[in-house]
DNA sequence: TAGATTGTTAATCGATTAACAATC
DNA sequence: TAGATTGTTAATCGATTAACAATC
């Protein structure tokens, strides 16, 4: 956190990974760790994991290597898992039901507060103990309970007009699971899943090899 | 698909974005568009775009632009979206039935042919017309219905298991959705939708945001 | 033909890797 | 102290952007 210049979005993007890691050595009770075993476990070379670190300060110590349980610690701060996030799901179907379900991301700070959907039938039902409403109470309902993220899970046609309730509700983040790039203003993040995106890029490795 | 030397992953990754714009145009009749146009869609600068594009061919034509309906043919060509790929499903659980029932896969050619799991009350069970099998059945049905794509919806500690299955009875492409990386031969290949990363990555940005 | 826009080469920028002095 | 391994600077590599001749 000391460096105050931009720290560039692919060192970012191996930050999380760093993080599992050492949360899996912490299960086998490994208490220090060098850049070149790290490298091993995640492919990065060891003179890229020790300048990513650099990006946020000092962690490791000469001739002993890095600290594990520290260095999760530390990772965890940098990328904000020191505290508790609330989220609302929007679109109740098979993938909002699912990200409702995934236990683990509530392990990690991510409480989903609300499920919300247009359908009359599953509105007033309850996944997981959440309770699904009707997205006409969205708006007030993020008013009311300090929502930091919201979930988009609906079908891309309804995907940026939610997006504009949200970002006028007062949310900073989206996690955007709809196959639509959206538009926001800069103060607001998205960060995408593009299911559709992933599996066509696996069907054009896919055939790759096979060319060969 | 001229050029015989190695695209970067960095532009591959592009392309399903360039295929959906394209969809998109064609949905609204648009005949043409100049790597400028599709800049302002996409994002991309109109140079990066050209350069792209020019990895495989020429689509283009001087003082004019491309023709939607062929450029978005040629990258469907190029992601290997003229074809069908036979495909399981291991875990059906809420993200394996979210995947199961996602109709646009099947559209582009991607035919959910079985899922598997080891709870004896989903076995036998239907999603979408498509029957649950007892994951003990993984190989055979594999072998006997020419799977090209395991998709692992299942929980991280089995995942390599079930990834050696796949390459074990021939699959040559892996969708992970399991927090892990698996590890395959050389001419397997892995696309992983690890959600806890990206969430994470969310997580990181927004704290970005509020501390500036 | 004149105007537009590609395809492609060259220049720039940024990210990764290598090297090594600092130091635990 | 000697050995190990970091933090950091410098060198390399690759990706993006700019520029422009080719050409429709």
């Amino acid at each position: 956190m000391r460096k105050s210049n931009k720290v560039s979005m692919a060192v970012i993007r191996r930050l999380p990974k760093y993080y599992r890691y050492l949360g899996e050595l912490m299960e086998n009770e490994v208490k220090r760790i060098s850049s070149q075993q790290l490298s091993q476990l995640t492919g990065f070379t060891a003179s890229q994991i020790r300048q990513d670190l650099n990006n946020f300060g000092g962690f490791g110590q000469q001739g002993y290597g890095y600290n594990v349980e520290d260095l999760h610690n530390q990772l965890g701060k940098i990328l904000g898992l020191n505290r508790v996030y609330n989220t609302v799901i929007i679109g109740a179907g098979n993938l909002g039901h699912a990200i409702a379900n995934y236990r683990s991301f509530e392990e990690e700070g991510f409480k989903v507060k609300a499920i919300f959907d247009v359908e009359p039938e599953v509105i007033g039902i309850e996944i997981r103990g959440i309770k699904v409403r009707d997205v006409k109470e969205l708006e007030d309902f993020i008013k009311e309970n300090q929502i930091d993220i919201g979930i988009i899970c609906t079908p891309k046609d309804v995907s940026q007009e939610i997006a504009d309730k949200l970002v006028n509700s007062g949310v900073k983040g989206i996690w955007n699971f709809a196959p639509k790039d959206l538009k926001v203003p800069d103060d607001v993040v998205v960060e995408n899943v593009h299911l559709n995106e992933s599996l066509f890029t696996l069907s054009y490795m896919l055939k790759e090899r096979i060319n060969r």
